[in-house]
DNA sequence: CGTTTTTGACCAGCGC
DNA sequence: GCGCTGGTCAAAAACG
């Protein structure tokens, strides 16, 4: 399940600052990690009616290469993490490399050998990534979907492990990754891949079209970020059992693809703030949004 | 008893 | 080709 991090041994103020939360980045050439963007948009911005969150400072970060995540330098934390709550990471930072999301992952490979003979021709291209910072104490977020843990690996420079999550929903081949940050192990980095083709089996009604949706939600919506809502009680609401580290409330994201009822309100989060990357050619092919609002230089190749 | 998590093995891509 | 690394599989265990 859910690693807390309270066996770590270590201190935040031990990490070094510059590697993140992955610095995958150690045999490649990548100078920085990932990017991020920032301050372009803030679709949940604070005065925003949906989203009256004061500290929560969303930033939409940019692509993430498709191995790695890298991360960003954004934060420079202090060195205490729990310190204030971190500045806007994403605004002063603009060290953002994305690499492209390689377009034609077409392979011809034929299916494994061993493992897994049995289905033929699957390519398993790669869907748009989108990352997002979160600071939590918990691991895993609620979002509204039911994921399913298929697999957990150790991140290299990292104390913390990263968590591999595929929704249980059939046909619905959306992934997501979670992991803790390495510098400020406050902060969760969730990466979602693909979309979901269906609706969020946890809202218990999307109810009219939510014609106070926003713009800001447009866009998130229209990435399919999860956005944050308010604690509505889902019908599930079961309180899970457990480690006294963990609050006693959680976050609650919602996905939601079109109208989403949500707003956040904030359930107990004093501070949360997350970042959030995306990746993807597709829908910087599509929308443009992001050459719109990346310089070029951050959509690198490698 | 069905579903999800755990966990080591396995795979593919990359650098050397 | 070998070794490293990120990602996935799948059998067993755990959970409810």
């Amino acid at each position: 399940m859910e690693d807390v991090l309270g066996n770590s041994p270590f201190l935040a103020n031990s990490f070094p600052l510059e590697s993140v939360f992955d610095s995958s980045c150690e045999g490649d050439k990548f100078p920085l990690g990932f990017m991020e963007l920032l301050g372009a948009q803030d679709f949940t911005s604070p005065h925003n009616p949906l989203f009256h969150i004061p500290q929560q400072v969303p930033s939409f970060v940019t692509d993430v290469p498709p191995m790695k995540i890298e991360s960003p330098d954004t934060f420079n934390l202090p060195a205490t993490p729990n310190s204030s709550s971190i500045s806007s990471a994403s605004s002063d930072a603009v060290n953002d490399e994305a690499v492209k999301v390689d377009d034609q992952e077409e392979d011809q490979q034929k299916n494994k050998k061993q493992l897994k003979p049995k289905k033929t021709n699957q390519k398993r291209q790669r869907e748009p990534r989108f990352a997002f910072m979160t600071k939590s104490e918990v691991d895993h977020l609620e979002d509204g979907y039911r994921w399913r843990k298929y697999g957990q690996k150790a991140v290299k420079n990292s104390p913390f492990p990263r968590s591999y999550y595929r929704c249980t929903s059939t046909s619905c081949n959306v992934k997501k990754r979670v992991e803790r940050s390495f510098t400020d192990p406050s902060i969760v980095v969730t990466t979602y891949e693909g979309q979901h083709t269906h609706p969020s089996p946890l809202l218990p009604r999307p109810s009219l079209g939510g014609s106070h949706l926003s713009s800001g939600m447009a866009t998130g919506a229209a990435f399919g970020m999860p956005m944050q809502r308010a604690q509505t009680h889902y019908f599930h609401h079961h309180h899970h059992h457990l480690h006294h580290q963990q609050h006693p409330f959680r976050n609650t994201f919602s996905p939601l693809g079109h109208n989403g009822p949500s707003i956040n309100a904030g359930t107990g989060f004093l501070h949360e703030r997350r970042l959030c990357t995306s990746a993807g050619e597709s829908f910087l092919t599509d929308h443009g949004l992001l050459q719109d609002i990346l310089p070029s230089h951050m959509v690198k190749e490698e």
